[in-house]
RNA sequence: CGGGGCGUAGCGCAGUUUGGUAGCGCGCACGGUUCGGGACCGUGAGGUCGGAGGUUCGAAUCCUCUCGCCCCGACCA
């Protein structure tokens, strides 16, 4: 392509509605532009890098056996009924009526229209395993879309569906789709993690998100230093060794602590031997309606969706100040464990504290000389946050702590979807039996931004080989007629052996075209310059490299295409 | 949905406090000088001041309503 005729809109400076660096970056290179809240245009080379993105995404699940199919974004609304998610799903769902008066509503997700095509087209226990995929664009009337590409209203999504005939088979097929993902994201070029996460309200027992790290990914994640565990911080557990248990036998005491309702608060009032380990943080949570505390050590914070977890709770949040005042007759920051009339969850370690200061559940007191099992009772579970340094709960290891941007997520779905839509198939015995399904999602625009999140600099982006839109530029500087024809030979001849290039026939000056051929980032550059040329060299140089190195002019194409493969992963 | 901020030329902004008929930089077009990391000079095109209503002789500016966008939080199959 030549620069000159290719519709590339850089900016100079930066629309002040981006702030995260793949929205500024996606948006100054010209790949994108803003129609609405979440609605980007794709330009030529956004819609190049999502073709590359989705070749890879398309080899490797066709490799794994899955069949690509395309199903409506536009969707009668009777299927999701026969699920209930018409009504869960809620104002995430874009909505519309037809001329007859039909209820329709765009697509967020498929499993009801993929069952039903399994339902009416697949009879028989023969026909399985079955997973079919699709590349297509997604609606979901986001509560608050930001970030560019990463959290978008309409973006496109690569699902996968997976149609068994027992729990034993979906398991497989959920293996194979873990090793596509694998293959996938390692030729992406991306940096990433399989990690435990919450499986959220879809039904699923099974799954793993496929995280790319990331400076400011919407997840905190955690992953050991010595073996592959790794969590998303909701689910994550730390290494816990419980300690002898000592018993106390100092008695409770009551000791004023005026205006000190924090743990830091009281540690500095008391001073002394006191610290943050001593205390115990006791947080009020309305779960599911019913006020509950969660305790954990003074110098560790809770895990919400852990506190959930261990409730069997559905839904969760922390109490108001006026509940607090209610449940505890204390002012915020005063509430502990001894006393308190209601569920209490304690975290295992908390459990261990010996003579512990707790909140006294009357304001401005607090209590000395807690422990627990003698002075209160509760459940025991792990519900504080896991931190980095925290040991790793499978090894010896160490964990450390990360940002990620969910680039898939594989599910096993069982029968949750199939027995409320009665999709059966006849098995071996003659007997009807619901499909044990799985889903498989992969972001694809979404990981066009991620991958801009995790390769740029200062200067621009700084593509994985693998999904840049051009694979080199070739840069001419000036107008010197053998410039140009050597620029025109080399691209010419690139062409022909198959190299994706751009060449920038602009009549720009040498700055405008470097800055330029950054901000897009082109993995490979190769100027063609009146000095080097006289010499017979031209200049090959790598975007993610602050040097580049002479080459000689009728071996840089040879010196090019073993570049590009180098940079493949394979 | 709660809190905060912003809508003026393609992009970034000034002008709004104190009403007087819209300006700067970049980009764009044309001419010239330049040419290895976003050159310089000159000329020029380009704006329903987010929208509606109101106050006024007169509204980008004041009042009312409304729409949109961004950030933090809630939410996020």
């Amino acid at each position: 392509m030549r620069y000159s005729k290719a519709l590339i809109p850089s900016l100079r400076e930066v629309p002040k509605e981006a702030v995260n660096p793949s929205h500024v970056l996606l948006l100054r290179a010209g790949y994108i532009r803003m129609v609405g809240a979440g609605i980007y245009e794709m330009l030529p080379l956004g819609k190049r890098v999502l073709e590359k993105l989705s070749r890879i995404v398309r080899e490797e699940m066709d490799a794994a056996g899955a069949q690509e199919v395309l199903l409506p974004a536009l969707l009668p609304s009777d299927y999701f009924r026969e699920t209930g998610r018409y009504d869960t799903f809620g104002d995430t769902l874009f909505r519309l009526t037809d001329r007859k008066g039909q209820e329709c509503h765009l697509g967020p997700t498929h499993e009801e229209i993929i069952t039903d095509l399994v339902r009416r087209d697949v009879k028989s226990y023969k026909q399985l395993p079955l997973n079919l995929y699709q590349i297509q664009s997604k609606f979901r009337d986001e509560p608050r879309p930001r970030a560019g590409l990463l959290r978008c209203r309409e973006f496109i999504m690569k699902d996968a569906y997976s149609f068994d005939v027992d729990e034993a088979a979906a398991v497989t097929s959920y293996e194979t789709m873990r090793e596509a993902y694998h293959r996938i994201f390692r030729r992406l070029g991306l940096d990433y993690r399989v990690v435990q996460a919450d499986s959220g309200a879809m039904g699923g027992s099974t799954s793993a998100e496929f995280q790319v790290l990331t400076q400011t990914g919407e997840d905190r994640l955690v992953a050991c230093d010595r073996c592959d565990y790794a969590a998303n911080v909701e689910v994550a557990e730390a290494r816990f060794v419980p300690a002898e248990r000592v018993e106390s036998t100092n008695a409770i005491t009551k000791i004023a602590t005026p205006g000190k309702g924090g743990i830091d608060d009281v540690v500095a009032f008391l001073g002394g031997d006191v610290t943050a380990k001593r205390m115990l943080k006791s947080l009020l949570f309305v779960a599911d309606g019913e006020v509950v505390m969660a305790v954990v050590r003074g110098d560790r914070e809770v895990n919400e969706i852990g506190v959930a977890r261990a409730l069997g709770a559905a839904d969760i949040r922390l109490a108001t100040e006026q509940e607090v005042r209610e449940a505890t007759s204390a002012a915020v920051g005063f509430a502990g464990p001894v006393g308190f009339k209601g569920r209490i969850v304690i975290d295992r370690e908390a459990t261990q504290v010996v003579d512990a200061i707790t909140g006294a559940n009357e304001t401005d007191a607090h209590l000395g000389n807690v422990n627990f099992g003698r002075d209160f009772q509760a459940e025991v579970a792990a519900i504080r946050l896991v931190e980095a340094g925290d040991g790793c709960p499978r090894c010896e290891g160490t964990l450390e702590s990360y940002r990620g941007i969910e680039g898939g997520h594989i599910f096993i779905l069982g029968t949750h979807y199939s027995e409320k839509m009665h999709a059966t198939f006849l098995d071996a015995d003659g007997k009807a039996k619901p499909f044990v399904m799985g889903c498989y999602g992969i972001g694809v625009s979404r990981l066009m931004a991620t991958a801009v999140e995790q390769h740029h600099d200062e200067n621009g982006i700084r593509w994985p080989m693998s999904i840049a839109p051009y694979q080199v530029i070739v840069t001419p500087l000036g107008k010197d007629a053998a410039v140009q024809e050597a620029a025109e030979g080399i691209y010419g001849e690139l062409r022909a052996a198959g190299i994706d290039v751009l060449l920038d026939d602009r009549d720009e000056r040498p700055g405008v075209k470097f800055k330029d051929a950054d901000l897009l980032g082109i993995p490979l550059r190769i100027t063609v310059g009146g000095r080097g040329l006289e010499r017979g060299v031209v200049e090959l140089k790598a975007r993610t490299e602050a040097q580049a190195r002479e080459v000689e002019k009728g071996s840089v194409v040879a010196e090019t295409k073993a570049s590009i493969e180098a940079a493949l992963v394979r």
